[in-house]
DNA sequence: CCTAGATTGTTTGGATACGAATCATTTTTA
DNA sequence: TAAAAATGATTCGTATCCAAACAATCTAGG
């Protein structure tokens, strides 16, 4: 990211070509700030964190939720990870080719596959966790932590009312 | 998303978890409403708007700075979508299939590639973007119009601390 | 019981994604 | 001015990622 224009070259350049359409420009900034944030963010947490541990992206969050709800099954991973089951099938394959995580068959519905973390994926996630947070901690320091609250709390709304539309 | 368990629901469980542990809470909670945000929004976008023009998400965003940018270096555009040269380069060649964008040399420097979309894809987006700002507007309407600029503005904070660091 | 429909995880096929190596072009250097 | 360094896009190999099709399992209505 960080391209040769800055944010605000952007707007104005925005704001240039599609000033003859009728637009919502502040929903536009709003969403154009959201993806830019999360992009920059978690290709910086990747190089810097993750990398170290050779995990992707989408194999930390399956290790973050498990580490908080185990024995959990694969649907809420997806669900709570916000990705499709099929590329969590591929995912729980890999982690469980290096022995971070175990599948087991739900013993009261055969249907189900249950998730838990291996010691060794354990033993991961408590060095790995905190020097996530610790750089999480860097980027969201630079807004003070009333903002920081408020940043989180007007997330959430979005969240929670775009999940009510599907 | 808008898994088994509500965002409160979840952050109850991960504070029990890792209580035991010297975190920053408040930055993680910016950190997760962030992802957890930019997935549900990314996701609904791609399975209303998007999918009916038969894209991906990063084939919209090629073509929306195309849009506004044309004619562009093919690297501004990895830059400001933020996705590698690699990712880009299938991309193109794809959209470039589907006659939505023309590849051209640049006459100054030999080495660049500047992208122009076609005219049917101009005649697309002249249609799609005006679809996908109305649902822009729509999931960022559940905020108050100062909220949104707020929104705006923290996560801009957020993108540029970012940024520098890499 | 038992069978049609619903639910769940996996497989499949194609597009996406990236780092590293490569090729072409431009710029720098000596 | 010619070799070397730098720059840019592409290719290659491998890993993700998803929708759709599939097989296994459960549930409801008869």
């Amino acid at each position: 990211m960080a391209g040769a224009h800055t944010l605000t070259e952007t707007e104005r350049q925005v704001t240039e070509r599609l000033s003859h359409m009728t637009l919502d420009f502040q929903a536009m900034a709003v969403m154009s700030n959201l993806f830019r944030a999360a992009t920059a963010v978690r290709n910086h947490l990747e190089r810097t964190v993750l990398s170290q541990h050779d995990l992707s992206w989408t194999a930390f969050v399956v290790l973050w939720v498990t580490w908080i709800w185990e024995p959990i099954e694969t649907r809420q991973i997806a669900e709570e990870g916000g990705f499709s089951k099929a590329t969590l099938t591929g995912v729980l394959t890999t982690l469980e080719g290096r022995d971070l995580v175990t599948r087991s068959k739900s013993e009261t519905d055969g249907r189900l596959v249950l998730v838990s973390l291996t010691e060794k994926g354990r033993k991961m996630m408590d060095i790995l966790f905190p020097e996530f947070n610790a750089n999480e901690q860097k980027i969201a320091g630079v807004v003070s932590e009333a903002k920081q609250k408020d940043l989180a709390d007007l997330l959430r709304v979005i969240t929670v009312g775009v999940e009510k539309k599907s």
